[in-house]
DNA sequence: TGATCTATTACCCGATTGTGTAATTGACAG
DNA sequence: CTGTCAATTACACAATCGGGTAATAGATCA
């Protein structure tokens, strides 16, 4: 049995060519096309799609608030954005947002098909550059601390200041006197390229010198 | 031109099955197959191949050793897993490892073709099963945040100290005295917990209230 | 309309932070 | 054995931070 469809496009041509290509014996049924999404929650509600094909640059709310207001709808409605973007942060806010996939458009109709069926399986489809990027930033949180050659009491000293200590909190943890622990901030900060303790705390994390669990 | 291919697989049966799938006029080459990777670096140094499918549970070092390996000598080299294992935690250290694809081994030899084929290409072919848990994983690398009702001025505020602005820094990014910006940042830890900047910077980057890019 | 919330400014005051300079000790390398 | 480096302490001084208290204005809500 067909899967029923829902898409939004802005895009007049490409909206119908979409119709087109979910018409006929693809094993897709398209309930709905629309140019933009501001009334997404009806819309679904209505029409029932199993599965959402949304873009992202539309008229009004846009295709990243489309997928959030949806999913916080509809969870069990899948959807997949389709889109040119394909830079870092559109991309994360979409799978956040609660995208179940996402396909650039230059996809080819073929890949386009195989997509949705994954899709339909439960998977969740994405063009080969998307998926580069997954990883990508997937490796990048879990990169090793750039050495800024701090030494084991520095690393030590600098974990009590991320972890909210004062000065003299640190002192007595370390049990050392206030002014050293004070040099070793100010030597710290020359290493971390800082200049002050906020700083190095947003760097530390930053670059996982120090970790937090 | 065929892509050249090294197979590690302890299952004799299925390497043998895999260098057959990948033969004759599939546009793959197997340069060779090893039921172990604990020479990994010999091998692909001596070998030269494009892309090495990696089994996980071998005797020896095992296969997310052995991406590792290959990796940080030939990070050229496309590694794609191919394992029975779908658990977060595997999966995670394989792409972290270096891993550029993750099939499962109920893949059809058809869509193991194209996976291959989409590594080629740059892409990072998994399975659906996989893409799924890896979005899964986005998603709840990135939920917590809203719980301290921090408003909007209040975040960005939070922001300008987060990446190391002084209370007068902000106060003049933000065109208002220092005395809101103290009064905001007073709220702010207020509502956060905590009684100083460095930990309000901790703790909005551990929660991720403030992303840095 | 009155209550509440957000954003704003102001002032006081003590505590904390950050810089500079200087000196001592022990360890380790050349 | 001499120089360098990590770790340590000390002191002085300026700047910043953080708390408390209070007040105003606009927006929103009931």
């Amino acid at each position: 049995m067909a899967s029923t469809i829902l898409i939004y496009e802005d895009n007049t041509r490409l909206r119908q060519s979409l119709e087109l290509l979910l018409s006929e014996g693809s094993g897709f049924d398209v309930v709905g096309a629309f140019p933009d999404c501001d009334d997404a929650e009806g819309q679904v509600g209505r029409l029932q799609p199993e599965m959402v094909v949304m873009d992202i640059d539309m008229p009004g709310i846009g295709g990243i608030e489309g997928v959030r207001v949806i999913k916080s709808n509809f969870p069990e409605v899948k959807v997949i954005m389709h889109t040119v973007f394909d830079d870092d942060n559109r991309i994360f806010e979409c799978i956040c947002a609660g995208a179940d996939g996402y396909l650039l458009k230059n996809t080819s109709p073929v890949k386009f098909i195989q997509s949705l069926e994954e899709l339909g399986e439960g998977g969740a489809p994405m063009s080969p550059f998307i998926a580069q990027k997954v990883f990508q930033h997937f490796r990048q949180q879990n990169i090793i601390a750039e050495s800024f050659n701090l030494t084991g009491r520095e690393k030590e000293i600098l974990e009590h200041l991320v972890k909210g200590n004062s000065y003299k909190m640190i002192a007595d943890k370390c049990a050392v006197s206030v002014d050293t622990v004070k040099k070793h901030l100010q030597n710290i900060y020359h290493k971390l390229h800082v200049s002050c303790g906020t700083e190095a705390v947003a760097k530390a994390l930053q670059h996982k010198i120090i970790r937090l669990d």
